[in-house]
DNA sequence: GCATGATTTAATGTATGCGTTAGATCTGTG
DNA sequence: CACAGATCTAACGCATACATTAAATCATGC
Protein backbone atom coordinates (compact mmCIF):
# COMPACT_ATOMS: atom_id res chain seq x y z
CA UNK A 1 0.00 0.00 0.00
CA UNK A 2 1.38 3.32 -0.79
CA UNK A 3 -0.81 5.14 1.62
CA UNK A 4 2.03 5.41 4.40
CA UNK A 5 -0.34 6.93 7.46
CA UNK A 6 0.69 9.51 9.61
CA UNK A 7 1.61 8.87 13.18
CA UNK A 8 -1.37 10.96 14.50
CA UNK A 9 -3.47 8.61 12.48
CA UNK A 10 -2.31 5.59 13.78
CA UNK A 11 -2.71 6.88 17.09
CA UNK A 12 -5.89 8.19 16.82
CA UNK A 13 -6.89 4.85 15.13
CA UNK A 14 -4.87 2.72 17.67
CA UNK A 15 -6.63 4.83 20.80
CA UNK A 16 -10.33 4.45 19.84
CA UNK A 17 -9.43 0.38 18.95
CA UNK A 18 -8.10 0.85 22.61
CA UNK A 19 -11.02 2.68 24.58
CA UNK A 20 -13.73 0.93 22.80
CA UNK A 21 -11.69 -2.47 23.21
CA UNK A 22 -11.63 -1.33 27.18
CA UNK A 23 -7.56 -1.50 26.97
CA UNK A 24 -7.92 1.78 28.26
CA UNK A 25 -11.10 1.47 30.70
CA UNK A 26 -13.57 4.25 30.96
CA UNK A 27 -12.58 6.77 33.73
CA UNK A 28 -9.11 5.89 33.68
CA UNK A 29 -6.50 9.11 33.43
CA UNK A 30 -3.57 8.72 31.08
CA UNK A 31 -0.67 10.91 30.49
CA UNK A 32 0.68 11.95 27.43
CA UNK A 33 4.13 10.44 27.79
CA UNK A 34 2.87 7.06 29.08
CA UNK A 35 0.70 6.91 25.57
CA UNK A 36 3.50 7.61 23.77
CA UNK A 37 5.82 4.87 25.38
CA UNK A 38 2.99 2.72 24.85
CA UNK A 39 2.23 3.64 21.01
CA UNK A 40 6.13 4.16 20.53
CA UNK A 41 6.10 7.26 19.30
CA UNK A 42 6.73 10.87 20.68
CA UNK A 43 4.21 13.35 22.69
CA UNK A 44 3.72 15.24 19.04
CA UNK A 45 1.72 13.47 17.56
CA UNK A 46 -0.17 11.98 20.73
CA UNK A 47 -1.09 15.34 21.50
CA UNK A 48 -2.79 15.55 18.13
CA UNK A 49 -4.90 12.47 18.64
CA UNK A 50 -5.99 13.17 22.05
CA UNK A 51 -7.72 16.63 20.89
CA UNK A 52 -8.91 14.84 17.92
CA UNK A 53 -10.80 12.26 20.81
CA UNK A 54 -11.84 14.73 22.79
CA UNK A 55 -13.81 16.19 20.20
CA UNK A 56 -14.68 12.75 18.99
CA UNK A 57 -16.55 12.84 22.66
CA UNK A 58 -13.97 9.57 23.76
CA UNK A 59 -11.97 11.13 26.27
CA UNK A 60 -12.04 14.63 27.91
CA UNK A 61 -9.05 16.66 28.61
CA UNK A 62 -8.28 17.48 32.71
CA UNK A 63 -5.14 19.69 31.96
CA UNK A 64 -2.15 18.36 33.71
CA UNK A 65 -4.04 15.40 34.52
CA UNK A 66 -4.05 13.97 30.93
CA UNK A 67 -6.76 12.70 28.95
CA UNK A 68 -9.55 10.68 30.98
CA UNK A 69 -11.68 7.76 28.73
CA UNK A 70 -15.11 8.73 28.64
CA UNK A 71 -17.19 6.95 30.99
CA UNK A 72 -21.09 6.34 29.87
CA UNK A 73 -23.68 6.57 32.41
CA UNK A 74 -27.76 5.85 31.96
CA UNK A 75 -28.43 9.19 31.32
CA UNK A 76 -25.87 9.63 28.38
CA UNK A 77 -27.04 6.19 27.37
CA UNK A 78 -30.54 7.60 26.85
CA UNK A 79 -29.19 10.72 25.37
CA UNK A 80 -27.27 9.31 22.74
CA UNK A 81 -30.35 6.57 21.80
CA UNK A 82 -32.54 9.58 21.60
CA UNK A 83 -29.90 11.23 18.75
CA UNK A 84 -29.90 8.40 17.03
CA UNK A 85 -33.64 7.38 17.48
CA UNK A 86 -34.55 11.04 15.72
CA UNK A 87 -31.77 11.12 12.93
CA UNK A 88 -31.82 7.46 11.88
CA UNK A 89 -35.98 7.56 11.56
CA UNK A 90 -35.55 10.71 9.52
CA UNK A 91 -33.25 8.91 7.32
CA UNK A 92 -35.65 5.98 7.49
CA UNK A 93 -38.13 8.47 6.09
CA UNK A 94 -35.54 9.77 3.30
CA UNK A 95 -34.50 6.85 2.17
CA UNK A 96 -37.91 5.74 1.62
CA UNK A 97 -38.59 8.36 -0.38
CA UNK A 98 -35.72 7.86 -2.50
CA UNK A 99 -37.72 5.05 -4.50
CA UNK A 100 -34.77 2.89 -4.62
CA UNK A 101 -34.88 -0.13 -6.67
CA UNK A 102 -34.26 -3.55 -5.32
CA UNK A 103 -30.51 -3.40 -6.19
CA UNK A 104 -30.12 -0.73 -4.37
CA UNK A 105 -31.25 -2.08 -1.44
CA UNK A 106 -29.51 -5.23 -2.07
CA UNK A 107 -27.38 -4.67 0.74
CA UNK A 108 -29.32 -3.60 3.45
CA UNK A 109 -30.85 -7.23 2.40
CA UNK A 110 -28.28 -9.00 2.46
CA UNK A 111 -27.49 -7.60 6.32
CA UNK A 112 -30.63 -9.12 7.34
CA UNK A 113 -29.37 -12.02 6.14
CA UNK A 114 -26.90 -12.23 8.02
CA UNK A 115 -28.76 -11.65 11.05
CA UNK A 116 -30.74 -14.21 10.75
CA UNK A 117 -27.88 -16.60 9.88
CA UNK A 118 -26.20 -15.23 13.05
CA UNK A 119 -29.16 -15.83 15.46
CA UNK A 120 -29.56 -19.55 13.75
CA UNK A 121 -25.92 -20.15 14.94
CA UNK A 122 -26.51 -18.10 18.06
CA UNK A 123 -23.39 -16.26 17.11
CA UNK A 124 -23.92 -12.81 18.88
CA UNK A 125 -20.71 -11.37 17.27
CA UNK A 126 -21.74 -12.12 14.05
CA UNK A 127 -25.36 -10.76 14.75
CA UNK A 128 -24.20 -7.31 16.24
CA UNK A 129 -21.94 -6.82 13.42
CA UNK A 130 -24.33 -7.12 10.91
CA UNK A 131 -26.83 -5.21 13.09
CA UNK A 132 -24.48 -2.55 12.75
CA UNK A 133 -24.28 -2.74 9.16
CA UNK A 134 -27.86 -2.42 8.82
CA UNK A 135 -27.96 0.81 10.57
CA UNK A 136 -25.35 2.09 8.72
CA UNK A 137 -26.64 0.89 5.28
CA UNK A 138 -30.57 2.73 6.45
CA UNK A 139 -28.27 5.48 7.63
CA UNK A 140 -26.50 6.08 4.06
CA UNK A 141 -29.48 5.24 1.86
CA UNK A 142 -30.65 8.61 3.91
CA UNK A 143 -28.16 10.82 1.86
CA UNK A 144 -27.44 13.05 4.54
CA UNK A 145 -23.77 13.44 5.57
CA UNK A 146 -24.21 14.99 8.47
CA UNK A 147 -26.57 12.04 9.84
CA UNK A 148 -24.10 9.66 8.95
CA UNK A 149 -21.26 11.49 10.30
CA UNK A 150 -23.26 12.02 14.03
CA UNK A 151 -24.96 8.46 13.91
CA UNK A 152 -21.39 7.56 13.81
CA UNK A 153 -20.03 9.55 16.50
CA UNK A 154 -22.93 8.90 18.97
CA UNK A 155 -22.29 4.90 17.97
CA UNK A 156 -18.54 4.98 18.87
CA UNK A 157 -19.79 6.50 22.11
CA UNK A 158 -21.99 3.37 23.06
CA UNK A 159 -20.08 0.33 21.54
CA UNK A 160 -18.31 -0.17 25.06
CA UNK A 161 -21.76 -0.50 26.33
CA UNK A 162 -23.46 -2.17 23.49
CA UNK A 163 -20.67 -5.08 23.74
CA UNK A 164 -21.16 -5.58 27.62
CA UNK A 165 -24.70 -6.14 27.21
CA UNK A 166 -24.53 -8.25 23.86
CA UNK A 167 -24.44 -11.34 25.98
CA UNK A 168 -26.83 -10.17 28.55
CA UNK A 169 -30.24 -9.71 26.47
CA UNK A 170 -32.89 -12.40 25.53
CA UNK A 171 -32.41 -13.75 22.04
CA UNK A 172 -33.28 -10.55 19.54
CA UNK A 173 -35.79 -12.13 17.25
CA UNK A 174 -37.76 -9.00 17.01
CA UNK A 175 -35.03 -6.41 15.99
CA UNK A 176 -34.81 -8.63 12.77
CA UNK A 177 -38.19 -8.83 11.98
CA UNK A 178 -38.65 -5.41 12.49
CA UNK A 179 -35.38 -4.82 10.25
CA UNK A 180 -37.69 -7.06 7.50
CA UNK A 181 -41.03 -4.53 8.10
CA UNK A 182 -38.23 -1.42 7.98
CA UNK A 183 -37.11 -2.59 4.31
CA UNK A 184 -40.63 -3.41 3.25
CA UNK A 185 -41.67 0.19 4.15
CA UNK A 186 -38.63 1.78 2.01
CA UNK A 187 -39.10 -0.42 -0.85
CA UNK A 188 -43.10 0.31 -0.80
CA UNK A 189 -41.55 4.34 -0.94
CA UNK A 190 -43.32 4.85 2.42
CA UNK A 191 -42.11 7.18 4.38
CA UNK A 192 -44.39 7.49 7.34
CA UNK A 193 -44.33 4.04 7.81
CA UNK A 194 -40.54 3.72 7.92
CA UNK A 195 -40.19 6.58 10.21
CA UNK A 196 -42.62 4.85 12.90
CA UNK A 197 -41.18 1.70 12.28
CA UNK A 198 -37.80 2.80 12.58
CA UNK A 199 -38.83 5.13 15.34
CA UNK A 200 -40.81 1.97 17.55
CA UNK A 201 -37.79 0.02 16.90
CA UNK A 202 -34.71 2.40 18.06
CA UNK A 203 -36.81 3.25 20.84
CA UNK A 204 -37.22 -0.53 22.49
CA UNK A 205 -33.60 -1.19 21.50
CA UNK A 206 -32.74 1.86 23.74
CA UNK A 207 -34.89 0.73 26.79
CA UNK A 208 -33.93 -2.74 26.62
CA UNK A 209 -30.17 -1.73 26.41
CA UNK A 210 -30.98 0.88 29.47
CA UNK A 211 -32.94 -1.99 31.53
CA UNK A 212 -30.03 -4.53 31.33
CA UNK A 213 -27.65 -1.38 32.97
CA UNK A 214 -29.94 -0.79 35.58
CA UNK A 215 -30.52 -4.44 36.32
CA UNK A 216 -26.85 -5.18 36.16
CA UNK A 217 -26.15 -2.23 38.41
CA UNK A 218 -24.30 -1.19 35.88
CA UNK A 219 -24.19 2.56 36.26
CA UNK A 220 -20.64 3.64 34.17
CA UNK A 221 -19.36 1.94 30.77
CA UNK B 1 -8.53 37.26 34.91
CA UNK B 2 -6.36 34.18 36.03
CA UNK B 3 -7.56 31.75 33.59
CA UNK B 4 -4.20 31.87 31.35
CA UNK B 5 -5.71 30.27 27.72
CA UNK B 6 -3.38 28.13 26.19
CA UNK B 7 -2.06 29.42 22.16
CA UNK B 8 -4.03 26.23 20.80
CA UNK B 9 -7.18 27.24 22.71
CA UNK B 10 -6.88 30.89 21.29
CA UNK B 11 -6.01 30.22 17.33
CA UNK B 12 -9.14 27.95 18.00
CA UNK B 13 -11.20 30.76 18.88
CA UNK B 14 -9.71 33.28 17.05
CA UNK B 15 -9.47 30.56 13.71
CA UNK B 16 -13.14 30.30 14.39
CA UNK B 17 -14.05 33.58 14.62
CA UNK B 18 -12.39 34.50 11.34
CA UNK B 19 -13.99 31.76 9.70
CA UNK B 20 -17.82 32.71 10.80
CA UNK B 21 -16.73 36.92 9.97
CA UNK B 22 -15.41 35.36 6.53
CA UNK B 23 -12.27 37.20 7.04
CA UNK B 24 -10.99 33.81 6.12
CA UNK B 25 -13.28 33.06 2.71
CA UNK B 26 -15.03 29.72 2.24
CA UNK B 27 -12.99 27.58 0.31
CA UNK B 28 -10.12 29.36 0.77
CA UNK B 29 -6.69 27.44 1.06
CA UNK B 30 -4.72 28.64 4.65
CA UNK B 31 -0.69 27.23 5.21
CA UNK B 32 0.25 26.28 9.11
CA UNK B 33 2.88 29.14 8.41
CA UNK B 34 0.99 31.46 6.63
CA UNK B 35 -1.61 30.80 9.97
CA UNK B 36 1.22 31.19 12.65
CA UNK B 37 2.70 34.42 11.28
CA UNK B 38 -1.13 35.74 11.46
CA UNK B 39 -1.48 35.12 14.51
CA UNK B 40 1.74 35.59 15.86
CA UNK B 41 2.81 32.01 16.91
CA UNK B 42 4.77 28.77 16.06
CA UNK B 43 3.18 26.31 13.76
CA UNK B 44 2.73 23.59 16.86
CA UNK B 45 -0.71 25.36 18.24
CA UNK B 46 -1.98 26.58 14.90
CA UNK B 47 -1.61 22.50 13.80
CA UNK B 48 -3.69 21.50 17.03
CA UNK B 49 -6.12 24.06 16.30
CA UNK B 50 -6.62 22.57 12.68
CA UNK B 51 -7.35 19.53 13.89
CA UNK B 52 -10.19 20.85 16.69
CA UNK B 53 -11.68 22.84 13.81
CA UNK B 54 -11.15 20.04 10.95
CA UNK B 55 -13.60 17.79 13.56
CA UNK B 56 -15.98 20.66 13.78
CA UNK B 57 -16.33 20.47 10.25
CA UNK B 58 -15.79 24.09 9.61
CA UNK B 59 -12.47 23.31 7.75
CA UNK B 60 -10.70 20.35 5.96
CA UNK B 61 -7.35 19.08 5.72
CA UNK B 62 -5.69 18.75 2.65
CA UNK B 63 -2.34 17.61 3.13
CA UNK B 64 0.22 19.58 1.26
CA UNK B 65 -2.31 21.99 0.84
CA UNK B 66 -3.17 23.96 3.51
CA UNK B 67 -6.69 23.60 5.43
CA UNK B 68 -9.29 24.33 3.36
CA UNK B 69 -12.28 26.58 4.70
CA UNK B 70 -15.63 24.83 4.60
CA UNK B 71 -18.02 25.99 1.84
CA UNK B 72 -21.79 25.16 2.32
CA UNK B 73 -23.71 24.32 -0.59
CA UNK B 74 -27.31 24.31 -0.52
CA UNK B 75 -27.50 20.52 0.14
CA UNK B 76 -25.30 21.12 2.98
CA UNK B 77 -28.20 23.85 3.70
CA UNK B 78 -30.65 21.14 3.64
CA UNK B 79 -28.78 18.60 5.64
CA UNK B 80 -28.03 20.90 8.64
CA UNK B 81 -31.72 22.24 8.88
CA UNK B 82 -33.04 18.83 8.88
CA UNK B 83 -30.44 17.79 11.41
CA UNK B 84 -31.53 21.12 13.20
CA UNK B 85 -35.14 20.25 12.92
CA UNK B 86 -35.65 16.82 14.37
CA UNK B 87 -33.12 17.49 17.28
CA UNK B 88 -34.82 20.72 18.59
CA UNK B 89 -38.14 19.23 17.87
CA UNK B 90 -37.28 16.30 20.16
CA UNK B 91 -36.09 19.02 22.54
CA UNK B 92 -39.14 21.18 22.24
CA UNK B 93 -41.21 17.66 23.01
CA UNK B 94 -38.74 16.92 26.01
CA UNK B 95 -39.03 20.71 27.32
CA UNK B 96 -42.73 20.85 27.35
CA UNK B 97 -42.55 16.89 29.48
CA UNK B 98 -40.70 18.77 32.19
CA UNK B 99 -43.33 21.02 33.29
CA UNK B 100 -41.22 23.66 33.63
CA UNK B 101 -42.30 26.70 36.29
CA UNK B 102 -43.05 30.35 34.19
CA UNK B 103 -39.57 30.70 36.66
CA UNK B 104 -37.64 28.46 34.65
CA UNK B 105 -39.13 29.18 31.09
CA UNK B 106 -38.27 33.36 31.73
CA UNK B 107 -35.57 33.25 29.99
CA UNK B 108 -37.21 32.00 27.04
CA UNK B 109 -39.45 34.59 27.45
CA UNK B 110 -37.39 36.97 27.03
CA UNK B 111 -35.62 36.23 23.95
CA UNK B 112 -39.04 36.44 22.70
CA UNK B 113 -39.65 40.02 24.19
CA UNK B 114 -36.32 41.01 22.76
CA UNK B 115 -37.01 39.61 18.80
CA UNK B 116 -40.43 42.11 19.11
CA UNK B 117 -38.23 44.66 20.40
CA UNK B 118 -35.45 44.57 17.84
CA UNK B 119 -38.67 43.73 14.64
CA UNK B 120 -39.63 46.90 16.03
CA UNK B 121 -36.76 48.96 16.01
CA UNK B 122 -36.09 46.84 12.68
CA UNK B 123 -32.49 45.89 13.92
CA UNK B 124 -32.02 42.51 12.52
CA UNK B 125 -28.74 41.94 13.83
CA UNK B 126 -30.76 42.06 17.48
CA UNK B 127 -33.00 40.37 16.42
CA UNK B 128 -30.92 37.80 15.05
CA UNK B 129 -29.15 37.52 18.38
CA UNK B 130 -32.12 36.88 20.47
CA UNK B 131 -33.20 34.02 17.82
CA UNK B 132 -30.35 32.37 18.38
CA UNK B 133 -30.80 32.71 21.88
CA UNK B 134 -34.14 31.18 22.12
CA UNK B 135 -32.81 28.25 20.30
CA UNK B 136 -30.00 27.95 22.47
CA UNK B 137 -32.53 27.77 25.34
CA UNK B 138 -34.90 25.32 24.23
CA UNK B 139 -32.13 23.02 23.51
CA UNK B 140 -30.62 23.85 26.98
CA UNK B 141 -34.68 22.87 28.46
CA UNK B 142 -34.46 19.59 26.51
CA UNK B 143 -32.10 18.26 28.99
CA UNK B 144 -29.96 16.63 26.72
CA UNK B 145 -26.34 17.17 26.29
CA UNK B 146 -25.73 15.75 23.43
CA UNK B 147 -28.25 17.38 21.31
CA UNK B 148 -26.95 20.97 22.86
CA UNK B 149 -23.67 19.92 21.12
CA UNK B 150 -24.89 19.11 18.16
CA UNK B 151 -27.17 22.25 17.82
CA UNK B 152 -24.07 24.17 18.60
CA UNK B 153 -21.90 22.24 15.97
CA UNK B 154 -24.68 22.83 13.18
CA UNK B 155 -25.56 25.96 14.27
CA UNK B 156 -21.81 26.85 13.15
CA UNK B 157 -21.35 25.47 10.42
CA UNK B 158 -24.75 27.60 8.88
CA UNK B 159 -23.43 30.87 10.69
CA UNK B 160 -21.99 32.86 7.81
CA UNK B 161 -24.89 31.56 5.48
CA UNK B 162 -27.45 33.13 8.06
CA UNK B 163 -26.24 36.56 8.28
CA UNK B 164 -25.37 37.15 4.53
CA UNK B 165 -29.01 35.76 4.41
CA UNK B 166 -30.21 38.08 7.15
CA UNK B 167 -30.53 41.41 5.36
CA UNK B 168 -32.43 39.32 2.34
CA UNK B 169 -35.32 38.28 3.99
CA UNK B 170 -38.83 39.70 4.93
CA UNK B 171 -39.69 40.92 7.93
CA UNK B 172 -40.26 37.75 10.51
CA UNK B 173 -43.39 38.49 11.47
CA UNK B 174 -43.76 34.85 11.80
CA UNK B 175 -40.74 33.55 13.67
CA UNK B 176 -42.08 35.62 16.60
CA UNK B 177 -45.73 34.20 16.41
CA UNK B 178 -44.23 30.71 16.07
CA UNK B 179 -41.52 31.05 19.42
CA UNK B 180 -44.40 32.55 21.59
CA UNK B 181 -46.76 29.23 20.39
CA UNK B 182 -43.86 26.94 21.07
CA UNK B 183 -43.54 28.54 24.37
CA UNK B 184 -47.24 28.41 25.30
CA UNK B 185 -47.40 24.68 24.77
CA UNK B 186 -43.98 23.97 26.65
CA UNK B 187 -45.63 25.89 29.47
CA UNK B 188 -49.03 23.83 28.93
CA UNK B 189 -46.77 20.44 28.54
CA UNK B 190 -47.84 19.63 25.83
CA UNK B 191 -45.12 17.89 24.11
CA UNK B 192 -46.52 16.65 21.04
CA UNK B 193 -47.66 20.25 20.26
CA UNK B 194 -44.61 21.56 21.06
CA UNK B 195 -42.87 19.18 18.62
CA UNK B 196 -45.14 19.66 15.56
CA UNK B 197 -45.18 22.88 16.12
CA UNK B 198 -41.37 23.53 16.47
CA UNK B 199 -41.02 21.06 13.68
CA UNK B 200 -43.17 23.20 11.36
CA UNK B 201 -41.24 26.31 12.67
CA UNK B 202 -37.88 24.74 11.61
CA UNK B 203 -38.75 23.34 8.12
CA UNK B 204 -40.14 27.11 7.49
CA UNK B 205 -37.00 28.60 8.15
CA UNK B 206 -34.96 25.89 6.08
CA UNK B 207 -37.33 26.82 2.90
CA UNK B 208 -37.22 30.04 3.36
CA UNK B 209 -33.47 30.18 3.63
CA UNK B 210 -32.82 27.57 1.33
CA UNK B 211 -34.95 29.83 -1.52
CA UNK B 212 -33.29 33.10 -0.61
CA UNK B 213 -29.77 31.12 -1.44
CA UNK B 214 -31.14 30.33 -4.56
CA UNK B 215 -32.20 33.10 -5.62
CA UNK B 216 -29.23 34.89 -5.01
CA UNK B 217 -27.10 32.48 -7.02
CA UNK B 218 -25.42 32.02 -3.68
CA UNK B 219 -23.98 28.13 -4.89
CA UNK B 220 -21.39 27.84 -2.28
CA UNK B 221 -21.26 30.16 1.04
C1' DG C 1 -1.83 17.34 65.18
C1' DC C 2 -2.93 20.79 61.69
C1' DA C 3 -2.83 24.54 58.71
C1' DT C 4 0.07 27.49 55.78
C1' DG C 5 3.60 28.90 53.00
C1' DA C 6 8.00 27.39 50.64
C1' DT C 7 10.07 24.08 47.74
C1' DT C 8 10.24 20.41 44.56
C1' DT C 9 8.58 17.68 40.86
C1' DA C 10 6.87 16.58 36.64
C1' DA C 11 3.40 17.25 33.00
C1' DT C 12 2.38 20.43 29.90
C1' DG C 13 2.56 24.10 26.18
C1' DT C 14 5.32 25.84 22.77
C1' DA C 15 9.20 26.77 19.70
C1' DT C 16 12.51 24.85 16.80
C1' DG C 17 15.13 21.94 13.70
C1' DC C 18 15.34 18.54 10.39
C1' DG C 19 14.30 14.59 7.36
C1' DT C 20 10.74 13.29 4.13
C1' DT C 21 8.08 13.80 0.21
C1' DA C 22 4.17 15.74 -2.59
C1' DG C 23 3.84 19.04 -6.05
C1' DA C 24 5.90 22.22 -8.97
C1' DT C 25 9.31 23.26 -12.21
C1' DC C 26 12.53 22.19 -15.51
C1' DT C 27 14.56 19.53 -19.34
C1' DG C 28 15.15 16.92 -23.09
C1' DT C 29 12.81 13.98 -26.55
C1' DG C 30 9.39 12.31 -29.94
C1' DC D 1 4.07 21.36 -29.13
C1' DA D 2 3.09 17.58 -25.85
C1' DC D 3 4.85 14.61 -22.67
C1' DA D 4 7.84 11.66 -19.50
C1' DG D 5 11.28 11.78 -16.44
C1' DA D 6 14.60 14.28 -13.54
C1' DT D 7 15.26 17.93 -10.36
C1' DC D 8 13.95 21.26 -7.12
C1' DT D 9 11.21 23.50 -3.53
C1' DA D 10 8.80 24.02 0.41
C1' DA D 11 5.06 22.26 3.46
C1' DC D 12 4.57 18.93 6.51
C1' DG D 13 5.23 15.27 10.23
C1' DC D 14 7.66 14.42 13.97
C1' DA D 15 11.17 14.43 17.65
C1' DT D 16 13.23 17.18 20.89
C1' DA D 17 14.44 20.88 24.15
C1' DC D 18 13.04 24.00 27.37
C1' DA D 19 10.33 27.36 30.01
C1' DT D 20 6.16 27.43 32.61
C1' DT D 21 3.24 26.18 36.17
C1' DA D 22 -0.03 23.17 38.61
C1' DA D 23 0.13 19.73 41.90
C1' DA D 24 2.54 17.35 45.34
C1' DT D 25 5.64 17.38 48.99
C1' DC D 26 7.93 19.29 52.64
C1' DA D 27 8.99 22.47 56.35
C1' DT D 28 7.57 25.35 59.89
C1' DG D 29 4.93 27.66 63.29
C1' DC D 30 0.83 27.36 65.99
Amino acid sequence: MSTTQSNTQRAVSELRRMIFDAELSPGSDHLETELADMLGMSRTPIREAILVLAEQGLVVLRPRRGMRVMAISVEDMRDIYDVLTELESLAAENAALQRYSLQDLSVMYETIEAMDAALAKDDRIAWARADNAFHKELVRLGKNARIEMIATMMEDQVRRAKSITLHMRPTPLKSNRDHRELLTAIQAGDPIKARELHHAHRRGARNVLIELLVRHGLKRV
